[in-house]
DNA sequence: CCTAGAAGTAAACGGTTGCTGACTTATTAT
DNA sequence: ATAATAAGTCAGCAACCGTTTACTTCTAGG
């Protein structure tokens, strides 16, 4: 019990309930988390979920939304263009403290919930980000060739995020920032240099 | 009905089994998958699943170390350390036709069952995988930097595979293998350059 | 041809899942 | 203080999950 007895508070439950959602759904995946679970981890009653997000789905899809919302302003605050890119794009990656909310946010970018609905909402996102990434990089958002390679950064962001999460592989699973600086300056460079 | 009448054969229906669940393992995920769809899709009864491999997770299992195999047997044809590993890389990410086995092994690759000794020997793979890559490429087996480039590379190729085939996300799902060449041949050489 | 055993099926089991409706408890306004 | 209402709990539902047991059907060896 940290909070030994927390007063009533709809709003603040509610947030609870989507931290703790977060969390299992980016790590374990939508299938394989129960409600029961996320309403237990949250210290609360399974009928909530069904009282705030209607059913199971709708609980992701909340989800969904706020870890589109992060990721979109963790990658404005990190792809500003100029040179410093990839520098903070390591720190965000590599120091545990730093965001928490960014990395479950990308792992849910890839996590499905079996809705076709959900999936469109995901490829929309995904869509404009990647446009937004290659703009940034100075080329054009119609072209193919430019978006392509920032999909593929994008691709590799998320996979080298879920393998350090999901497998627990050393050395990259406790690599620090500063051991990732290097290489993901590599990376960004080779997959998207400014023109 | 492909056959339309199938003669009784024990071995080709366990392989039946075998290669329906490794699609559906590795595009659904193993929560998501019911041992009903995986039977249905087969053509055979529910109850030959526990009895050819035990439980759901026995052939999990089963689909893994067949994974691995493919997995690493693809990346022995096409990492020889020389200076078409990107181009021969790039022909087996790009073209559907060329290789299904290693797409749906490498999506394998971050799957997880619950079962922690499953996980350990998808970690202990991946270990292994990774460190002949770093060596083939020049580094020692013992190189922490060397070893963390190469699982990074591991890492960006898997989430590439993901990406393609879960999201469905364009440009990425629908280039081939010529579009990919040029990126792919950068990814490989920013992150594990050949020493 | 016939039979022993393998290959495959049908049906049901206990357990778990997401969800719901009736209920209790706390908080707020008067 | 107390009524009204929001916040939260409880117990149970129907459906589905993985698994097992008893059964049927095919096939190979004599």
């Amino acid at each position: 019990m940290t909070t030994p007895k927390r007063r009533r508070d709809a709003a603040q439950t509610r947030q609870d309930l989507m931290d703790v959602a977060r969390q299992r759904f980016a790590h374990d995946g939508y299938a394989a988390t129960t409600v029961r679970e996320i309403a237990d981890q949250a210290g609360v009653n399974v009928a909530l979920i069904s009282r705030y997000f209607t059913s199971k789905e709708g609980l992701f899809e909340a989800c969904l939304n706020s870890a589109f919302t992060d990721v979109r302003q963790g990658a404005e605050a990190v792809e500003t263009g100029d040179a410093g890119f990839a520098a903070r794009l390591a720190h965000r990656l590599g120091d545990p403290a730093v965001d928490d909310r960014m990395r479950t946010g990308l792992l849910l970018l890839i996590r499905t919930s079996g809705d076709e609905r959900v999936d469109e909402m995901r490829r929309s996102f995904l869509r404009v980000m990647s446009e937004k990434m290659a703009v940034s990089a100075g080329r054009a958002a119609t072209s193919d060739e430019g978006v392509l390679r920032a999909q593929m950064l994008l691709a590799a962001i998320v996979g080298i995020v879920m393998m350090r999460n999901i497998t627990g592989l050393d050395p990259l699973s406790s690599a620090g920032a500063d051991a990732l600086l290097e290489p993901v300056t590599d990376l960004v460079d080779a997959l998207l240099p400014r023109v």
